[in-house]
DNA sequence: CCAGCCATGTGGTCCGACCACTACGGCTGG
DNA sequence: CCAGCCGTAGTGGTCGGACCACATGGCTGG
């Protein structure tokens, strides 16, 4: 019954002890991404043979894989087993939309002034670039947002508007990074006060602006039309945040 | 066999069922912060307190708390408890560092791309808004980057420098994106290949440039000098793709 | 030959025990 | 009386095992 001893006998590891073994095991495992022993969509050991393999208990082993789950680098599925994700820019920056969920006051102003930056960027990029199956799209969801006035389907199509701009723009990262600051939670909680001032004409309006500018392949007008557009939601954040 | 009718029972709860139960656990907790039942340093009840609210394992509340540690939204003190970050743009946003640490290829380049557009906005704010004092700061990492030729020391004072202008911009959740943009790892790689090439003559003039725009209080000259500066990594990790 | 069942293996959940560390308060010695 | 030590209760960290829910592929019976 004394297996106390067990444990000394294991002194012969080559990191000596650092952090939880959770975290180890988590560094571990994108350390095996990282030098590619562990290609996109490959399927892991199971859990348990993990564990064992870095002689550590099943439990611990599901918390680092429940860490890189949602950080969006592993996915688990029941019964089948643990896989590496594509490692594309939605599957690592999906955790960004909960910075945006979570910020609040002055770091909403941030996340709005970085949102310009990148968005007036895309769509002067997008601008010199759309093809006319792109633009039919961006056409469709400008299209469609006018048609109606549930606030949940112009919100959808608002987003799938800038999506499909960034898209456009021929830069995954920067689609996906705009796509996390415009997520469906912090629209919605801007939104609802800005459209209440009677905001949604002015939107549209914008939005036209933006559609000519692409039209027109006019990269100039395309920033300055959207910059101009985040930058309206920008100054109302801000003036109500002096309340 | 018939235990079929055990589960029937439970029908009062109040989330029907969707997803797995750790999974709505890491929900219940963000939306608590996101409605602010939990304040920002707080601490929480206990593991075994907290499992028994959401009537589940402490196993399962454990991943739960785990995955919110790891996306910078809680903290767990070993022997005191368990705490809300202060939800900072750095807490949030050090994940970042793990997209660019996993990503390869072409998407390493709209890396660097995303990058320059931000890093010439943020260096051209910070040349119209920097004070003496963050001045000092920016030429006291660019003196002791040029006095030593050690790699790492070399690179730490390159961040260092990026980061000071950043900071001066006044924008901290630009700077958290820059910072995880730049992160250890991912320009140990880059500069690997790239100062092989002799390139630290150019670097040092390129960061000279960008000092003189933040002298001269010129934002159009610094978003230039940064964006040639970031540019010239980008093209040459351009060219070495089409190897 | 094919549809449907079932054995197997996987992740998901739960339990209970113990370890490592922190914090706090009482106790001791000056 | 006070400072500092020390014990203890409480916390997160780790472990091992058991069982459940689901996916898969082979096997069986028609």
């Amino acid at each position: 019954m004394d297996e106390t001893l067990a444990k000394e006998t294991e002194s012969a590891e080559s990191p000596p002890q650092k952090g939880t073994v959770t975290q180890r095991a988590i560094e571990r495992i994108k350390a095996m991404i990282g030098e590619g022993r562990l290609e996109p969509g490959q399927r892991l050991p199971t859990e348990r043979d993990l564990a064992a393999q870095l002689g550590i208990s099943r439990s611990s082993m599901r918390e680092a894989i429940r860490a890189l789950t949602v950080l969006g680098v592993l996915e688990a599925r029941h019964g089948s087993g643990i896989y590496v994700t594509q490692l594309e820019a939605g599957d690592l920056l999906e955790t960004f939309g909960v910075v945006a969920d979570l910020s609040r006051g002055p770091r909403l102003v941030e996340l709005l002034e970085v949102r310009r930056i990148l968005e007036s960027t895309a769509t002067a990029l997008a601008a010199a670039r759309i093809t006319p199956d792109q633009l039919a799209e961006v056409e469709e969801h400008l299209a469609a947002m006018n048609a109606t006035d549930d606030p949940e389907e112009i919100i959808a199509h608002d987003l799938a508007f800038h999506r499909a701009i960034a898209m456009a723009a021929g830069n995954e990262t920067m689609a996906a990074i705009l796509e996390g600051l415009s997520s469906r939670t912090f629209r919605a909680r801007v939104w609802r006060g800005y459209q209440e001032e009677g905001a949604f004409e002015r939107t549209r309006r914008e939005h036209a602006a933006i559609h000519r500018a692409l039209v027109a392949h006019d990269p100039e007008a395309a920033r300055a039309a959207a910059a101009a557009h985040v930058g309206e939601v920008e100054e109302w954040l801000r003036s109500q945040l002096a309340t």
